[in-house]
This record gives structure tokens, C-alpha cells and sequence, in this order.
DNA sequence: GTCTATACACAGATAGAC
DNA sequence: GTCTATCTGTGTATAGAC
């Protein structure tokens, strides 16, 4: 805790400003085409300096999804103050974000096929912690919004944590985008009620 | 429409057989992490010859897309056999089939980011050919769902399709399959249910 | 048309000077 | 820690014999 050296501010800033690079190229193009000197070039330092950083290709992709973890855990901290919203809306909430992430391109995509991406992020202890913080967070809401019947209780739980995911890098909302009918904020309650009413509404 | 040799024969059998194998290639690693060198392996030939019946990685992989495409318009052929059944019926049996599909680890996904494949096929004109066929059966059917309120009318019919096409290839049933709690046809009926009916229910 | 062998390019990672 | 230069592996594609 306290202070931390000058020097090590420089290190977290430059390491942040890596770590938005990636980001940005991971959202963008995926883990496989995303190439280190891009990253290099992006960030404007040489490619070895990178791996002064960072030991591998899939450590640099590690941190961006532990930054996007981490970014949505704060913002479930923030609803997490409003007692009065019901878990539906809570979970509601935590959808629109993170469509408001993939519209600013800023949502790197899982690795849903097998990869070295998804091994190394197995075995990523800050990244699965993270995975599980959030899992955990959004379980309780979903449970609770079954018992009120505001989700459908027949539903197993991970099947709703599992879409939520999904929805987070639904490439809907891409194709939608290139269409360029609807401003960002009617995609996006579009999207919301595809997923909670459905494709036949109510 | 007249008789084809026997080398023609032959000719079509190979390629059939190693569009098989990039079908399967395709849907378990992707475009990017799939190689050459893997297909020729699986096929049992050499990679050299892979060269002689497709010019490139990109058009191998446009072959097993059009094939998965032009399988979804025999399916749907069949379906306007049936003129009892609902549009929205139809609809969701198309659904159904592509979840059966990529259950048998068969459906390839889709180039949703930026990538070679993606341009090439967008010029590719066989594949475009058959995937506006195939737009252009599903819209039908997606508007008249849309007049007999069986889907909600206030959503644009390009959302329904793209919502369609993007559960064909939905990372939620891979993760649920490795869950093992449900038997294919269970977990079909549930992402069928959150597809059509929403996470909310009624 | 099938094979073996190889050309060519590029990406991940590192060496070593400063 | 940053750089330039380089190593090394691997993947797409092709040459050329049969």
C-alpha cells in the first residue's frame, strides 16, 4: 500500500497504454490475427520492449481480458448500490454495458473455439479468478431473478450465465452496425429485448 | 442432364471428401488456427494435391460454407413441402437444424471479425449466390411470422435474420455441451426457448 | 493428378549494444 | 528498459519428377 516510485508509474501507464493496444487490435481482429508488431506499432515501442512486459503473445492478450473482468466487476459494484433496482434489471444493466463496450470496439472476443488462447487462459490465475468473481456476482442475480419469476425459472442458471457471455460478443451487433439503420442506443434495446423477450416478444 | 465419366466421378468424390474435412477442421479451430498441412493429413493425400482441385486456403473454406449453406436450402425445401406448418414453425426448425448441426461439430464458423476469409468471401460469388438464396427464404418467412404475430413486427426483419444466422454458430451450446448436465435434445429445446421466448419467459 | 522437396513470407521470440 | 538486428519455427504455396 502508500506510495509507489515515480518509476513505477511510468511502468504502469506505459503497461496500460499496451494493454489498451491490444485491447482495441483484439476487438478488432481476433487473437489469431492480431500480430505483435502491430501491437508494437500501435503502441509506438519496439517489439522486444513489448516482451519486457510481457512474457508471450497470450500474456498480452491475458491482460486485456483481465482489464475488461475487472472493468465489468466495477461496474456490477456500482449497481450493487442501488438496492432498489430488481435482479432482472441489475442483470439488464450488465447486458447494455457491455454492448455500449462492443459498439466502442473495445470488447475483445473470446476464444470460443479451441486455441492456445483458451489453454493459456485456463491456467491464467488472475484471469480465471476474475472469470469466477464475475460468474459469481451474476449467478446470484440470475437465481434471484428466477425466484421472482422475472426469469424463467426452468432455465438452468448456467445456461443464462452462458448467453449473457455470448451476448457480450454477439457479432449481431456488428452486423447491424455495418447496416447502419439504427442509432447505437436503438441497437442496443433492440439486442436487449431479443434477449430477455425474445425473437416472438410478448 | 446427361452422364458424367467415371474420372469425373471420381474427381467429385475426392473433393467431397476433403471439403469433409474442412468442414470438420473449419468447426472445431476456426479459419486461422485450421492448416493446410492438417487437411491434407486428414484427408490422406498430399498437400500438393489439395492445390490441384482449390487454389487457396480461402476458397477451400468458402467450399465448406457453400455446402453448409446449400444443406440449409435442402432443409428448407423440404420444409415448404409442408403448407400446414406456420412460418414461425418453419422458422424454428430451421433453428433446430443448425443446432443439430454444430452439435455433430460440423458448422463452421462464421468470419465475424475482420479477416482474409471474410473479403474473399464476399467476392466469392457462389457463396454469395446461395447465402442471398438463402436470406431471401428465411426473410419470407420472417415477415410473415411478423404479420401473423407470431414474431414481434417492431423488430427489423434483418435483426431476426442475423439473430438466426448468429445462433447457428452461438458459443453457448459448446459451453453447455462440456457442462454434460443435458442431453443434446434438452439443450436444443432450451436455446431454442431463450432464442424465440427470451431469457424472461412467459 | 499424385507425390517429394522446396521456395517464400511472416510471426513469435531473443541477443546484445546502449 | 529501449532499441536494432536476428534466430527459429511454421504455414501457404509451388516446382518438377512420375
Amino acid at each position: 500500500m502508500g506510495k509507489v516510485s515515480f518509476k513505477e508509474q511510468m511502468r504502469r501507464a506505459r503497461e496500460d497504454a499496451i494493454v489498451s493496444s491490444v485491447n482495441r487490435l483484439l476487438a478488432e481482429k481476433g487473437f489469431d490475427a492480431m500480430t505483435v508488431d502491430e501491437v508494437a506499432v500501435d503502441v509506438g515501442i519496439a517489439k522486444a520492449s513489448l516482451y519486457k512486459h510481457f512474457d508471450s503473445k497470450e500474456e498480452l492478450a491475458a491482460a486485456a481480458m483481465v482489464r475488461v473482468l475487472e472493468k465489468a466487476l466495477e461496474v456490477i459494484a456500482r449497481l450493487e448500490l442501488d438496492a432498489e433496482a430488481s435482479p432482472l434489471a441489475h442483470l439488464k444493466a450488465v447486458a447494455r454495458w457491455t454492448m455500449q463496450v462492443q459498439l466502442a470496439g473495445e470488447m475483445p472476443s473470446l476464444p470460443a473455439q479451441n486455441s492456445t488462447l483458451r489453454s493459456a487462459l485456463m491456467t491464467h490465475k488472475v484471469y480465471m479468478d476474475r472469470l469466477m468473481a464475475l460468474s459469481d456476482k451474476l449467478g446470484a442475480w440470475i437465481t434471484a431473478a428466477q425466484k421472482a419469476g422475472q426469469i424463467d425459472p426452468k432455465l438452468p442458471p448456467e445456461l443464462v450465465l452462458y448467453t449473457l457471455f455470448a451476448r457480450a460478443c454477439d457479432p449481431v451487433l456488428g452486423l447491424l452496425k455495418v447496416g447502419g439503420q439504427h442509432s447505437d442506443e436503438q441497437m442496443i434495446e433492440m439486442l436487449l429485448s431479443t434477449c430477455f423477450e425474445g425473437l416472438a416478444g410478448r
